[in-house]
DNA sequence: GGCACGGCCCATTCGT
DNA sequence: ACGAATGGGC
DNA sequence: GTGCC
């Protein structure tokens, strides 16, 4: 490879590490003469969320022991239990497989009040639900939450601190990526499925309903109507936790740190999840 | 051989 | 002003 | 690039 595209591959990683730079993005900052993350920071027109990326550029890349994640989640409960102990939280992703050190803090959301008809309604008035806008609040309030990335109608990005002094290293702790997603309570375990994954499983369990005459998602769990010329989902089985849907595809139930099946089945693309 | 490779949420920009 | 398209994240 | 149709 020439010098010359060597350090503009060099420069697109670069830029690419800051969270909210993709591909577009790093080319753009290239093609404006950016050498550096310091060019990056003098540029007036970043976005909000590239500008938070580019803070914490560092802190992001650092892993989360499990320990921590543990007691960021314990934060999370607590705090929202107290203002609402209907609320339901769980943290998934790798996490909830059990793993030892973790990329960030994926938590659902249910509230027995926030359900699909409810999801309906907060979409078709652009607002966020009262729910999750009352979580966050409460999370601010605290200091826990640092900095927000978006905001949406059900889903919050940002950023959190744990309290206090971080015994491993005699700093403060490192600010750690959180992200809060409702969900309606009806779709809670299929929703808590999908997002612990693996992504390997997810696969395996969505062609196992498709073979049975289901359809798999992180909305639910439906049989397929099939007619001559179109194929549509049809009525909802109602699941109630975990065990329900495999029980429904004939599997035996894993529990969640069984569930770590990346790289057991091999696989190219290793695209999705956490 | 041709085709798909997840699908949706949020922020921002583009086009009318 | 508003919806569509794009970029990014997971 | 690979697996599926």
């Amino acid at each position: 490879m020439s010098p010359a595209s060597q350090e503009e591959t060099n420069l697109l990683n670069l830029f690419q590490r800051v969270s909210g730079i993709g591909v577009v993005a790093a080319k753009k900052f290239v093609d404006k003469g950016y050498k550096s993350l310091e060019d990056l920071s003098n540029d007036p027109n970043l976005t909000h969320h590239q500008c938070v990326g580019l803070k914490y550029v560092d802190e992001f890349e650092k892993e989360i022991p499990r320990d921590e994640m543990e007691n960021l989640l314990a934060i999370v409960k607590k705090t929202l239990n107290e203002i609402d102990s209907r609320y339901n939280m769980e943290a998934c992703g790798s996490f909830r497989r059990g793993a030892n050190i973790s990329g960030d803090l994926d938590i659902i959301l249910t509230h027995p009040d926030f359900t699909e008809v409810e999801e309906k309604v907060v979409k078709r008035h652009k607002a966020t639900t009262p729910l999750l806008a009352q979580a966050v609040q409460a999370l601010e309030k605290y200091g826990f939450l640092t900095d927000f990335v978006s905001t949406g109608n059900v889903k919050y990005m940002g950023v959190c601190q744990f309290p206090g002094t971080d015994p491993r290293s005699n700093q403060p702790y490192l600010h750690r990526r959180i992200d809060l997603r409702f969900i309606p309570h009806e779709n809670y375990y299929t929703g808590l499925l999908a997002w612990t994954g693996d992504d390997e499983l997810n696969r395996i369990m969505r062609s196992r309903a498709k073979e049975l005459g289901y359809t798999l998602n992180e909305y639910g769990l439906r049989r397929r109507i099939k007619t001559e010329t179109e194929e549509t989902p049809g009525e909802k089985i109602p699941i109630n936790s975990e065990e329900d849907v495999f029980k429904k595809l004939g599997m035996p139930y894993m529990e969640p740190h069984e569930r770590n099946l990346r790289g057991v089945v091999k696989k190219k693309y290793l695209m999705y999840e956490e």
